[in-house]
DNA sequence: GTCCATGCAAATCGTTTGCATATAA
DNA sequence: TTATATGCAAACGATTTGCATGGAC
């Protein structure tokens, strides 16, 4: 069953001539099987379950060739695994993350979005995109003390 | 000659009962030399040309120690290794990075600032700090185009 | 049949750790 | 003297690469 992202795909990888190939698409499914801020280790696990055979090198290959193609994105992230987020038909937003527990709130700010395109314009920057990351203690932490 | 950084460096180690040890200045000393976004590597090379015995370990475990005496902070970054800058007496920026010839301005935005405020509040949190970073092409790029 | 992609294992990169020794206090 | 710090080398985790084989076109 072809979705709009299969469709994407292929059509990304027919323009450069690249091929349509079995582990890349269950390194696709098992992305769009998983939510939030993924790592090549957990895409793995998963992609595992749909084609056993699929090795570790080819996943960390596709999810490169994912975020080209515009599927997925790389989430910021200072230590540990890079991880990875959907990017087709999700749209932008930012991370609020909890130094303490490490629960990650997703959320959308206008007024930072377009105070960075000022930035951009006051630098002769063409923007191309942002990453930002605020750190904090979520209400829970907070209340229970450092 | 004892400057402010030493003087915070041996203030803070005194309080917690730890040494000022020969390698601890020469990293100290090589880290205030270097100007902008300092990798472990290059400071291990600059470090070295104070104290030639001095060991690479030694100065990951001391840019760590710096960071927390609020000397350096990790600046943010997604490929390759970590960078410090310096934090100490330097006021808080963000970073506008071009992707075609890496060029990092450093920029402060007052709105940006206090919007992210906001978002602390309005998620519960207590807002500890954060990183931006924005990325597109700097005048230079965009006008020999892509 | 021709390239491109794959899986494997080895290589690489940045960083951390264990440990015997050296050194600041 | 005694705890802490050091340098070395080995261990480590994440990622990349070389290469012979397999598979899509």
């Amino acid at each position: 069953m072809p979705n709009s992202e299969h469709v994407k795909l292929e059509a990304y990888l027919k323009e450069r001539g690249q091929k349509v190939t079995k582990a890349r698409k269950a390194v696709l499914r098992a992305f769009m099987e998983l939510e939030g801020h993924v790592t090549a280790d957990s895409l793995f696990a998963a992609a595992k379950k749909i084609d056993p055979g699929i090795g570790q090198a080819t996943v960390f290959r596709t999810v490169k060739l994912l975020a080209e193609a515009g599927l997925a994105r790389e989430a910021c992230q200072d230590e540990g695994a890079r991880t990875y987020e959907h990017a087709f038909r999700h749209s932008h937003h930012d991370h609020l993350r909890c130094e303490r527990c490490g629960t990650i709130v997703e959320f959308y700010d206008k007024t930072i979005e377009s105070a960075q395109e000022v930035v951009f314009k006051q630098y002769g920057f063409v923007a191309i995109g942002h990453k930002m990351e605020l750190t904090g203690l979520c209400a829970d932490c907070a209340r229970r003390g450092i």
